[in-house]
DNA sequence: GATGAATGAGCCTTCATTCAT
DNA sequence: AATGAATGAAGGCTCATTCAT
């Protein structure tokens, strides 16, 4: 334990010591005991952090979820192209879920979040499709897409294909991924399936 | 209750219940005195058709797998063109979704389930891939398909695609789904995004 | 299961078949539905001839308890000297014992008899006392036991020594008892260690 | 509750509470809220202690018949003669199984004890009959008792006649035991009942 | 009368939370 | 501030008892 360590850096410690516990052992099944354990402290001292479980766990939940926003934003700024923008997305997702695939989902499934952080969830949520919404919208004034795509439906075939894919790979499949998947997947949702 | 019902479909009337609550409130939120109340019967006679909780759970795990294998089966078989059958697959899955999209998700992050029960799990998984795997390899013979199609991958994009819609309209945007929708998502995975 | 049992002979199958699941698994060890299986009848059943499993248990104490103190006077009566009376109690003891040594023991921790039951219980073992009792006075009347012997003392030596003998060789060492082992506890309690 | 109490004084404290609470109840019909109670501490803090109820059950098991194998060879090593040692066992009989006499019968009964706790029962049982077989051999080789004495049977006599006393006393007729009734009852070992 | 499916009170055990040190 | 021993509410499961057949 770093004495040192300011109380902005402990409670951080403790945020990602909770997140693998939870990742681990879903909601429930993380007891405090574990959380304070992986973060290398008593159980007591997590309460001095976070007043509870659940409040915890949404601040875990915020911390995410604001990191994946910023993660995608900065990957789809990267590229210049679309296809280069897809690629960069693919890689940020993969890299991303391959940290957090588990907390995200237990994450989905908790049904009694407070109404700020459902809301916060929710926002943040719709920044990420707005994310992909604008680098599509972008696509298509550049005329690197068809004029007539339906926005919408692109996105969640972006967002669904990528997302089938990692979790394909994560569950089913651990073969590591290579660069010719991410550019085959990028190939099919370009150019479809015809 | 119903007195006449048979020891069968007592059960099934359990499991469906049991869908339900785990569904409702997550695997360790379920109580089971929850799912004897949804079902109209004691705490007790739950026990008299599955052993513990956690053997409940894995029955309902089967069932709702191998009915989802099934549904998908005959929604690909009753298409004769590939845009037919996406279009089947389409519906059928926001179907079965909107009645077991949380308890799936649940599934999904249970670690504990026997050796048994996982192997029988991965084992329809593999085979709800064959079927959509069979059906891009039909489609690529016909000729509906171009022939240097990445079938993997080509999967994962149709079957993510899917469900990120599904899951999009399940959880943020509650619009009943149209057939224009459906039309909509075959549409750019057949034609791409170009 | 005889069609033909009278309510009486069918009463004493299940207290018969109770002592043995009693005697195996203890008090609350013993299942309803055990004694039932053992009885070879359906678990309703039972209620028919007994109110409730403590009023079961409280029919069979006093049942054994009868054999016990009935079976003791007969084998003293047999006897004519007082080494001969003994033997006997000796051999009677092993051999009710054996079958009833489990169930006895947790007889005798049962606090919440009913106040008839225990009276009952009380009277009984007074009676099997006397019998004792009797004994001896019968032998000091006839010079077999010297005059100035504590009769309760005694009364208790001889109990004691036979108990524990059977005890030893039912939980310790179980080889089978020999006249010579019955032979040399009358030895030793007639002659005194000395 | 003492605050300045060890783990190991509270430990103790349990363990204590826990015998009275199993001599009373029974062990199925012993609540371990009832135990916690009776030490004074809180139902989940006596699994601080003891990571279950058979394994306390266990414990206790150990820690009494260790107290009571010890006790017994003080009781004997404290006197000089024959005569002062079984007196010096009868005292201390009646004393500890006074204080354990129902903890001891509910111990034999235990039919699932592990098999680690069942040997160490066994060897000290072992041990305690060991204690009076030297006690017995000494005393004939200074010939306090005569030569041809078989000394299994007179342990058994020993024993039986001691603890058939204390559970006479302790059952039926609870009259405080005298010192002219450890006289009489070793006065009947020794002389015999002739 | 005989049955066994259904029931729910009750108990062991877990773990989020508190608080004295 | 940090700790972890203590706590008790809550839930999975058992089984004596009931009652419809």
């Amino acid at each position: 334990m770093v004495i040192t360590a300011s109380r902005e850096e402990r409670q951080t410690d403790i945020l990602k010591a909770a997140i693998r516990v939870f990742s681990e052992h879903g909601f429930d099944g993380a007891k405090m005991e574990y959380i304070a354990k992986e973060a290398g402290i008593g159980k007591g001292t997590v309460y001095e952090y976070f007043e509870s479980k659940d409040r915890l766990f949404e601040e875990i939940l915020k911390f995410s979820v604001d990191r994946y926003s910023q993660g995608l934003k900065e990957a789809i700024d990267q590229g210049k192209t679309i296809e280069e923008r897809i690629l960069n997305c693919s890689r940020f997702n993969v890299e991303f879920l391959n940290n957090h695939m588990e907390f995200m989902h237990i994450a989905m499934q908790i049904k009694m979040l407070s109404k700020e952080i459902r809301a916060h969830h929710m926002a943040v949520h719709a920044v990420i499709l707005e994310h992909y919404s604008e680098m599509i919208k972008e696509a298509k004034a550049n005329g690197e897409l068809r004029p007539d795509l339906n926005e919408e439906i692109a996105m969640f075939c972006i967002i669904g294909a990528l997302e089938q894919f990692c979790k394909q790979r994560f569950y089913m499949d651990p073969r590591p991924l290579e660069e010719k998947d991410y550019q085959a997947i990028v190939d099919v949702l370009l150019r479809g399936l015809k």
